[in-house]
Parts: structure tokens; sequence; C-alpha cells
RNA sequence: GCCGCAGUAGCUCAGUGGUAGAGCGCAUCAUUGGUAAUGAUGAGGUCGGGAGUUCAAUUCUCCCUUGCGGCACCA
């Protein structure tokens, strides 16, 4: 007999051999029908698999998300078996479970296409309407591997050769077919149900390595219900709906062109955006003490031999030459090395530290062409770039004041939502374990004091130095990696970087490389996604547009906008001969944050119509009255009152 | 960089081996209107670039280029 312990604290006992679908039976009808595997002790366990001992036991459902990843995982496997059915001689490869959905990697000469999704769907719903039973058999090691090399499946008998000796090798088959699986499966193909849809096809390296081969891989999404499939649909249109490129283009903020690759062009509107963005960290960092200093572009090629970077990164650079000149120079890919040069100025007493240098800097990257994507990833992009020269003592003020500054700044921005990632030392480093233990501490103490979740991810630094990089969750949920702090003990040695002690002897500092927003280009992109355009006043590119009703209204309408202008906000009148809901259609699109309405009324009692954008009722204000609801409103966030 | 797909008017997109079409936008005219599209008329395209096949290429083939989706990369 077994001794079974369920969730809520009951004992029972059961027959030896006996499954988690068994038991499911023998509660209740229903159950059993829904029942797709066992949580045995806490891992998985096939609903159909006798259990091995005395235990703990959860029903898993497709109302848990394990059951939902189970569908997905099944899923993978029927779509292989489909593929492998159309497309005879296609070898398989690996098909885990992703979010919301999967994936499987496919070996074929030809390429598969979109085309070919209908028919894999259709095979895949006959194979899940069979309802095939999922079993689970144990192979030894030779066999399995000369099993699939007889088969002609070369990377499925790699991966067997691959694992550690003392590995069980587990089998699944679903009616004919079979493939290596760790499972644990549902108890049939019939209950991976319909809602699924293959999503698109790409490459993908052997190993996710791109020395090796590149195989086909197919994308997929399934769910425990049509109506989750058709939510999460659903949320991937509205995600495409607040694209920064479409929105870029739609709000006339940038746009890029083929003479120009990974460049953004600026456009007044999305200009005007940028630098009221900037203006916002100039004086947050100006007020936490920083110096805002400015550092050539252009510098000679031995420059970055000394910092270090040609050997590592010239791959990466950007290299000119002039005509009469011997001379290679590069674009600065970073601000650091400059940075350095700027404390090294003269001599350097530790009354000067902490230094604080800040730089809007401008960089270039010779990104790889197929990483460029609108402002997220670009050749040529400004760092809000600060390093921070200082003796080791003073590392964990330092961090701490910059994580509140940090929090602070993604505040005002509308980002509440932050995660901290702890990075320490990896293999390949620089510095003396003494010197590293101290600076780890430093930071995982910083860290722990922002109150914020930290997540601890282990050689994952830079190899001068251990990192936090901070995450950021916006409106729907994505996650974006902007701000870093990073402690150097490596670059100061290298650019000989000193200052001279109370003791009167030379010393090293430290440098603290940092960023809050990472480069202006992706975080506006970020931004322009997280607002889906519509911005807070304060950031909005064109805060108010002045409309009339009727040319009757021109001249109050101007005089209006004029005064509104005045007290410094960014206005544009609307005087054309059109309807005025033509306009309020037009500037609503145009995301307009409010729009100002005036008729022979507004313009008789000297009054101003507002409509907030996403509002249909408007209010009526006086001039006055709405010029300074609109200034206070327009305020940024630091020099609000 | 690699794999796949795509590039037609300012934008979104139809279309064809016989040198092109829609809607929106733009221009002109009429309309002066109260909170999400007034009507009429008109202009606008070397069909991404180059080469080839063909009597004839926007359409078929090849190369290049840019974009898109992934992969790899991301100091």
């Amino acid at each position: 007999m077994l001794k079974i312990t369920f969730p809520d604290g009951a004992v029972r006992e059961y027959e030896d051999g006996v499954s988690p679908l068994n038991i499911a039976k023998s509660i209740s009808k229903s159950l059993a029908k829904k029942v797709l595997a066992g949580k045995v002790d806490g891992a998985l366990w096939d609903a159909t698999r006798a259990l091995e001992g005395d235990c703990t036991l959860q029903l898993i459902t497709a109302q848990d998300p394990e059951g939902v990843e189970l569908i997905r995982h099944d899923c993978a496997h029927v779509m292989a078996e489909a593929v492998q059915a159309l497309f005879p001689g296609t070898q398989v490869t690996i098909g885990p479970v992703i979010e919301d959905g999967f994936y499987y990697d496919f070996a074929r000469d030809e390429p598969f296409s979109v085309e070919d999704f209908a028919a894999i769907e259709k095979k895949m719903r006959f194979i899940i309407e069979q309802n095939k039973p999922f079993t689970r058999e144990v192979w030894k090691r030779d066999e399995a591997i000369k099993h699939f090399t007889k088969m002609g499946e070369s990377y499925k008998a790699e991966l067997i050769s691959d694992l550690p000796e003392d590995e069980i090798i587990t089998i699944y088959k679903q009616g004919d077919w079979h493939d290596l699986c760790l499972g644990p499966h549902l108890p049939s193909t019939g209950k991976v149900g319909k809602a699924f849809k293959l999503t698109k096809v790409a490459g993908a390296y052997w190993r996710g390595d791109s020395k090796n081969a590149q195989l086909q891989r197919i994308y997929g999404t399934a769910w425990a219900s049509q109506d989750d499939l058709d939510a999460y649909l659903h949320r991937i249109e509205q995600a495409e709906k607040r694209d920064h490129r479409k929105l870029g283009r739609e709000m006339e903020l940038f746009h890029f062109q083929e003479e120009a690759q990974g460049q953004a062009f600026w456009h007044e509107k999305g200009w005007t955006l940028y630098r009221t963005l900037q203006d916002y960290m100039r004086r947050r960092q100006i007020g936490a003490g920083y110096s805002e200093i400015n550092t050539p572009e252009l510098m000679d090629q031995k420059f970055w031999k000394a910092s270090g970077h040609w050997d590592k990164y010239r791959e990466n650079m950007f290299i000119t030459q002039v005509d009469d000149e011997d001379k290679t120079f590069a674009l600065k890919p970073m601000n650091c090395p400059c940075h350095v040069q700027v404390f090294n100025h003269g001599q350097r007493s530790y009354r000067d530290l902490p230094l604080r240098l800040a730089e809007f800097g401008s960089c270039h990257r010779y990104e790889p062409s197929g990483a460029l994507h609108g402002l997220m990833r670009v050749r040529a992009f400004t760092q809000d770039d600060g390093h921070i020269f200082c003796r080791e003592d003073q590392i964990i003020d330092e961090v701490k004041a910059f994580c509140t500054l940090l929090l602070s700044v993604y505040k005002d921005l509308g980002f509440d939502d932050v995660m901290v990632r702890f990075s320490d030392r990896p293999d390949v480093r620089v510095g003396s374990d003494e010197v590293w233990d101290r600076a780890e501490k430093a930071l995982r103490a910083a860290a722990d004091a922002t109150g914020l979740d930290v997540q601890y991810n282990p050689g994952d630094g830079a190899f001068y130095g251990p990192k936090l990089d901070f995450v950021l969750k916006d409106a729907i949920g994505r996650e974006w990696q902007t701000g870093t702090i990073q402690a150097d003990f490596n670059l100061p040695e290298r650019l000989d970087a000193s200052y001279i002690g109370a003791d009167d002897a030379r010393h090293r500092p430290v440098m603290l490389h940092r960023a809050i927003l990472g480069s202006f280009e992706r975080f506006l992109g970020v931004l322009i996604e997280h607002y889906a355009g519509r911005f807070p006043l304060w950031l909005a590119p064109l805060q108010v547009v002045v409309a009339t009703i009727t040319s009757d209204a021109d001249g109050y309408a101007q005089k209006a906008a004029e005064q509104l202008r005045a007290a410094g906000l960014r206005v544009q009148t609307d005087l054309r001969n059109e309807k005025i809901n033509y306009k309020i259609r037009e500037h609503s699109l145009g995301k307009v944050p409010v729009i100002a309405v005036v008729g022979r009324v507004e313009a008789e009692e000297n009054k101003l119509a507002l409509r907030f954008l996403g509002d249909r009722a408007q209010e009526i204000l006086s001039l006055e009255e709405a010029k300074s609801r609109l200034v206070a409103e327009a305020t940024p966030p630091d020099l609000r009152t």
C-alpha cells in the first residue's frame, strides 16, 4: 500500500502501482477527465505512470500553470510528428516550452515557409483527434544511440551521447511516433486541445552557437482554451499598435533611411521630446552633484589600443582615415576612457573625491546588421553616461546615492515596477579576490538598501568588476534593462589614474561606470511604447492645439495661443477651414494631450474649452485659469513645488 | 553576421510578361461648422538599385541594398 498525502493535508492509502490518473478516477469522474499530470513530491509526473512510493501528490489540470506548460510541450511533440509525416527526411532536434508557447528546431535542407503552416496544423489536429496515448519507456543508452543513428536522427543521437552516463534515457511514444524526452507528458494527444496556432519560422543555430549548423525553428503558441488563445492574440495585436517604429512615423518623431543605417533622423517633435528628457536628466544629475563634461568623438587608434578596446572591440568600432595624414582614428564606442583623461588632467587630491563626471556622450558602434531594431538598437546613440571616481571605501555610499537617484528618475518617468540584477565575479577577470570581495559586498548592500527585488546573477559581472543592472517593467508588462552601475578596478590601472591621498602618497581611484537611461535613443523607444505615444503633458512634444470652430475666432485663437506660449507651453493653432469634428479627430489621433476649442462664445468671454486626450468631456475655463492649470501640469516633475 | 520573408504614390495596401490602381493624405474650389472624417475637382509613381532572359520585365532569374521575424551578438 502507498500512503499519498494531498495538498489539503489529507492522507489516503492506495494499492501499489496506482497512478495519479487512477487516484483522480477514485475521487471523481470529472476530475479524471481533467487531470493532465501529477506533481509528486514537487516534481511533475505522468498521469498514467505508476507511483513508486509514499509521496505527496497534487493533481495538475489545465487550470494550473504546469498544466498549460504540458499542453505546450505536447503540442511541440505533436507538431514534430506532423512535420515528419508531411516532410519525410526532416530530422528532429529539440522542442522546448517558452513563454506563451513552444518551438521545435528541425534539420531539413528545404526551408519551411509560413505557407506550410495550414497543412502542418491540419495534420496536428488529426493527430490530436486520434487521441493517441503517450507512453513512457526507459531505454538503454547504447541502444538508444544505435536506434536514432539508424533512423538517421543524428542530432538526437548526439544529444543522447552527451547526456551524463548515469542519466536515465526515456522515450515517449505517441502511437508509432516517438521522441527522446525527459517528460512528463499528457495522458494522450487529445488533451492538447484545439487552442493552438503556429506563429513563425526562423533560423536558429544548433545548440545556440553560431559556429554550428543552422536549423529551422517553427514557433507556436498553445493555451488551455480558445478564449485564452484569443486573449493572447489580442495582446500581441495591442503590443504591435504601440510599436515605437510605427508611432515614430505616425507622430512625426523620427525616421530612418538606408543611407544612414541604424541612425535616427530626429524630426522636430521627436527632438523636442529628446531635449525635454535630456534637460530633465541634466537637472537631476547636476542636482546630484555631477559635473557635466564633453569629450571628443574621434580619437587616434593608439588611444583605443591603450584603453584595451582595440583588442576587444575592434570589430564593432567605426574606423576613419584622412587622406593627408597617416593616422587612423576611431569613433568612440563609449566614453569611459575619455573621462579618465579628464580625471588625469592636472593633479587630483583625495579632497576631489568622489568626482562625479557626467556626459551626454555621443557614441557609435558598428552593430551587426541583424541586431538593428528601430531606436532600441542603433549604431549612433547618446548615453546618459557618468563615471564616479572614488576611494574604495566610498563605493557603498556612491552606489546607494546612485540607486536613489535612479529610482526617483524612473518614478518621474512613469516606471514604478523596477527590479535589480546583481552580477558578481566571472571566471575570467582582473583584480584580486580581496578587492572583488569588497566591491561585491558594497554593491550587494546598496542593492538591498533600495528595497527592490534583487535577482542574483552569479558569474555575470564585467571582467573588471561586479555590476548592478536595473530592469523596469513597462505598461504592458515587458521588461527592459536600462540602468546600470559597475565597479571598475581595471581601467584606472590601465590608464594610470591616480590621486594624492591624505598620506601624501599616490593612490588608484575606483571607477564606477553608471547610466540611468542607458541611451536616449533606446530609452525613448521604451518610453514611446510604455505610453503608447500618449505622453504626460510635460513630455509631450506638442502640448496644446488651439482649434477654431469658425474663422471669426481666428484672432482670439492666435492671441490665446500666444499667451500660452509665453507661459512656456508648446502650442500650435489650427485655423484651417475645417469642421471642429475633423480637427478633434485629427489631433486626437495625433495624440495631442490638450485641444483648446475656441468659437464665437469663447472669443467673446475670453475662455478656452479644454478637451484632454482620452476624455470626451470638455472643461470651459477662463484663459487665465486654463493657462495656470496647464502650466502646472506641464511642469516637469522635478520642478514641481 | 546567419536563416527565412518583404520593398508598388507621403501613409496603408491591391495588381499584372504588353511601362499601374484604391483608401487616407496633399492641392484647388465651394462650404463658417460647437467636440473623433463636409462635398467636388485635381496633381502625384524610373513599381528599392544593378545586371540577365525576352519582341517586350514592376511581374521571371541572379547580384546588391534596406526593412521585417527569429538566431547569434550587445563594452
